[in-house]
DNA sequence: CTTGACCTTCCACTTGCTGGAACCTTTATA
DNA sequence: TATAAAGGTTCCAGCAAGTGGAAGGTCAAG
């Protein structure tokens, strides 16, 4: 399988998996023209990558949730302390985007949005 | 004022006010030991640089609500525009946050965490 | 006079890709 | 058969928004 393919079938752009390979998540054979030749299983590994990415695992977490997968030998509380810790880490950002908004949307709504330059927004930004 | 003691009251690390005279924030004086010296007026624009940055705007949408707050004749539609845009955009990241939470959360909660190797979260990402 | 706290600049590094240049190979079409 | 389009390759640069650290200058206190 061409890059290309292994694109269009994992849903990654091809500058992302050549990416992975460049880190090592995935070692393709290369034919005579150079060109990557990527197996099935490279194919599974760059889904399984694009779903953890997905739900906002980070590179390093991925390389060990992709290790654990390919050991027989693990223990669910391993994988379960990683996921854990990414559920804690998207709760923080969560709770830090919610109180974001809830300032914003405030000043937002109390501004008049017209012609004139009084603005509750930069008041805001500006008090003392 | 030295860098610290602006810092401390603005809240910003020293480096990062240094970085924002890197991008044109701010413009001190110096000394003649070289020591940035900076007035009241600058504490003022980074404290305000601190708040926005607080409420999630870019450095790009900084820059233009710092020009806005400084134009007197300036109308609050605009300040209004650039903040609903960044209201919109925390919205956008709280709905992709939330529903990775949603995923993430249902698997922890179904996988025992214990010395087993069988886990609902791998099988999920492993998934065809 | 030395110690330690500040200050300076400059460069590299972070995360996770993405864009582009310059070039080669394969495939489809005139 | 010539050529053009569509794929592939490598490598370098850049994004956001700083942060860390090295190497060095300066200032106040003991």
């Amino acid at each position: 399988m061409n890059i290309g393919e292994v694109a269009k079938r994992s849903g990654l752009p091809a500058k992302t998996i050549r990416y992975y390979e460049d880190i090592g998540f995935v070692t393709p054979a290369r034919g005579d023209n150079g060109y990557r030749s990527f197996g099935e299983k490279d194919l599974h590994k760059l889904a399984f990558l694009g779903r953890a990415r997905g739900l906002g695992f980070s590179i390093e977490d991925c390389r060990t949730l992709l290790a654990l997968y390919e050991d027989q030998g693990r223990a669910s509380a391993d994988v379960k302390r990683v996921a854990q810790k990414n559920l804690n880490e998207i709760d923080r950002k969560i709770a830090d985007l919610q109180a974001m908004r809830g300032t914003l949307s405030h000043l937002v709504a109390t501004c008049a949005g017209d012609g004139r330059p009084d603005c509750p927004i930069l008041e805001d930004l500006g008090r003392r």
